[in-house]
DNA sequence: CAGCTTTATCGTAAAATTACGATATGGACG
DNA sequence: CGTCCATATCGTAATTTTACGATAAAGCTG
């Protein structure tokens, strides 16, 4: 207990941290459905400021969970599937002690 | 976007927010192992206060991760298996547009 | 080049979280 | 009953997070 965590540790609590904000958990699933990365787009629907909204998007592209590229004028963000990923199997291998993973459902019905 | 989330997103961030404080991660992680269900050993493995503890136990516990039951003149806590159940349940399933779920280790090499 | 659009960052105010000590409650035990 | 032990809660200080406006950077377009 009194050891520290480690860095994968530290990694899943930055990313569930970024998350647990409700705000931020929009934008993911937003950036998950609109497969076209929008940037400004998000600034328009949420009823923030601009600048607020760049830093909820900071807060995830550094925890991993979207990726920002320049394109022009704008910036595009996209979901990083690679971290979310890694997330969902992270999560998906906690404490085995006490929960069995859950089976996918395309393996329970195929 | 504008659309609110829904009670299993909220109760899903408030889950992951929860679990965002390295603290706390630390306290279900040590739960989760040490099955015998401790709640003073806790406040003396970490350097913190009594009080403080508490106040991220009762975080855990509205979040509905671990439980808590008198028991004499202390109280035993331990893992809420049905709230971690259904936490891995959500992540599992989340954001099925851009990450498939990952096959549990048993199903890959049986 | 000048003006417009889109973003990021900075400084700062407001709000929330985190931590502590003090205090109250309630069970065990002499 | 009085004392100890374990916990929860309250009030409050310190820290962090969240939000905003202002400003700067960088790319289009006329």
């Amino acid at each position: 207990m009194d050891e520290k965590l480690t860095t994968d540790q530290k990694r899943l609590a930055r990313m569930l941290k970024a998350l647990g904000n409700p705000i931020r958990f929009q934008i993911v699933e937003y950036l998950a459905t609109s497969q076209t990365c929008i940037t400004n787009d998000i600034v328009r629907l949420l009823p923030l400021a601009q600048s607020t909204v760049s830093q909820h998007l900071k807060v995830l592209r550094e925890a991993g969970l979207i990726k920002g590229e320049i394109e022009g004028p704008a910036t595009c963000y996209c979901i990083d599937t690679d971290g979310i990923q890694w997330l969902k199997d992270q999560i998906g291998n906690w404490l085995p002690e006490c929960c069995a993973p859950a089976l996918p459902k395309a393996l329970i019905q195929p």
